[in-house]
DNA sequence: AAATATTAATGAATATAATTCATATCAAAA
DNA sequence: TTTTGATATGAATTATATTCATTAATATTT
């Protein structure tokens, strides 16, 4: 183990080493960075014998960090915040730290960590115009195209001229029960076990749930259907055995704790859904919006278990 | 000017800033680096054209930090310093923070930057046993290979296996006379100038003395000789008009502004020295070793003016 | 227990991007 | 005006980061 006269580090590693931690998994990391899972080992091969030390463990098949890695990961939170915080700056002196930003969701259960990132979104960015365009939308691309709003939260749209989709993450979607349910006994849940129960869902079309539009539309499966508007309200009337409803595991995870309602698998290799974050291509290369992507996954991968980053 | 959608900075870019800022101009902050003129042209380049702002800005044929310069130097100074700290904890980790680091000087005036040095450097190795070799040493290479010491602070040596030469800055030598000195109103003085004066110099031989050694010998020039041990006791005797000196012009500053003395150039392009850190090759690569250098540079380069990266 | 699927590590090949080289441009000094 | 010292720029080169293809190792499934 021999090192090199000079420091070999750079950001690229401090972001991989960031990723590493957020994900907790080589290849997840990859992702994350938009590298291959070999990238990301040949680069902490060349750290790890830069400085003498091990970096990760390999505990099983999954990597924990040393002592040294969480060192470096340290580093790298602070720096990788700094530099965050200068690339405001500059982009305030360049004058492209005003605009707006109003924010569509065509997805419900995002407001959930949607909130604080407004908060310190409109700590950052006094100057941009930050709004939450409220109701639902039949057509997420005509609003943007139409001004109506410069970023709408959901699924991938097909690949259209003047419009971009930048990916967030893929989270699973599980079915909630009461905790007392016939079906608890099940690891698993399958289309033919919604077939007799009341499904609980966000006041939308059908074709804008995952569990009816990719698993029981396919199987032939039409369960009645009850809506209500909050997340709250939702778990209230699984909790009261009115239904089963589908949702994001990672909101779930407090409710299940305390017994409450609980959560299963749904489909063999469970249902996932991707979510992505669109704009108009002229609006992806603000300043503002870039940060407000970056810290948006950030926290997401910081605060919510489960899930995956995408691409 | 557009932007990429993804950061393009790293610390080679951080590195560049904070040399640039050192320096002044991009070909001194080019060798402080090791890299070529054009390469950080290139750099500059890229930034200025990622973050659609001017870094920084030609006056006349210097170069200027523009505001948005200022904040990435900012972030630079942070950010190093931090790495710097990572890197002391990664040394402590791998057990590479003991040992010793004795340092002998070849060069008198080094005292006055070598002293808040080794300050810092006590707090940041703790472990590390620093020390000062004392007295005039024949020969700095025996030192280093019986053990007498770790670093010799000095000129260059002739290349030598197991010997390496670290450059640490080049500095200018300046003639020091007492204000009413009948060679007062030259800008310049030459060989010729010193035939009548007394040398004050330190006590070492006269190979030692770059003045004579590279100016005065091969004009054929033997002026009488007067020695003193302290830097402050040269300047006093020069002061009170027993000889002239000549000496480094980083330490010169406080004594020419407050008319105590006055400094003059020797010869048309000026009398340099170059200054290096030689150690064995084993030492070189041990962290605290690594670590003493770059600190080394960078105070040098951060409170004396007038010096010039080497390399 | 065997088979299959995941995940990470590795060496060689490739692609990318940083640096150098050669030269042009510009401002200041001689 | 000429010369000198400094930066900018495009093309060529070099360096090196990343991918590809494969192996090894550990879980998970049948």
């Amino acid at each position: 183990m021999t090192m090199s006269l000079v420091s070999i580090l750079e950001l690229r590693h401090l972001r991989t080493l960031a990723a590493l931690h957020e994900t907790g998994s080589v290849s997840r990391a990859a992702k994350r960075v938009h590298l291959t899972q070999s990238a990301l080992s040949h680069q902490i091969k060349a750290l790890q014998s830069h400085y003498g030390l091990s970096i990760i463990q390999r505990r099983g098949q999954a990597v924990e960090l040393t002592d040294a890695g969480k060192r470096l990961v340290a580093l790298a939170g602070k720096v990788l915040e700094e530099i965050q915080a200068t690339e405001r700056s500059l982009a305030k002196m360049s004058q492209q730290a005003t605009g707006s930003l109003r924010i569509a969701l065509e997805c419900h259960t995002c407001f959930d960590w949607l909130m604080p990132l407004m908060d310190a979104f409109r700590q950052h960015w006094p100057d941009v115009e930050l709004d939450l365009v409220s109701g639902f939308h039949s057509d997420p691309v005509k609003l943007l195209e139409e001004g109506g709003a410069d970023v709408v939260i959901g699924s991938e749209h097909k690949r259209q001229r003047g419009i971009v989709d930048h990916p967030l993450f893929r989270f699973e979607i599980l079915a909630v029960l009461a905790p007392e349910h016939p079906l608890r006994r099940k690891r698993i849940l399958h289309a033919a076990d919604f077939a007799d129960e009341t499904l609980i869902t966000y006041p939308v079309p059908e074709d804008r749930i995952d569990l009816i539009l990719n698993v029981l539309k396919p199987a032939g499966i039409h369960p009645e259907r009850r809506t209500a508007e909050l997340t709250v309200a939702i778990l209230q009337l699984v909790a009261s055995r009115r239904g089963i409803a589908a949702l994001p595991s990672w909101g779930l995870k407090n409710y299940v704790d305390h017994d409450y309602v609980i959560a299963r698998r749904i489909s063999t290799h469970g249902l996932w859904s991707d979510l992505y974050a669109s704009t108009l291509t002229e609006t992806a290369s603000r300043p503002y919006l870039r940060d407000f992507l970056t810290t948006a996954r950030n926290t997401c991968f910081a605060t919510l278990d489960g899930i995956i980053p995408l691409e």
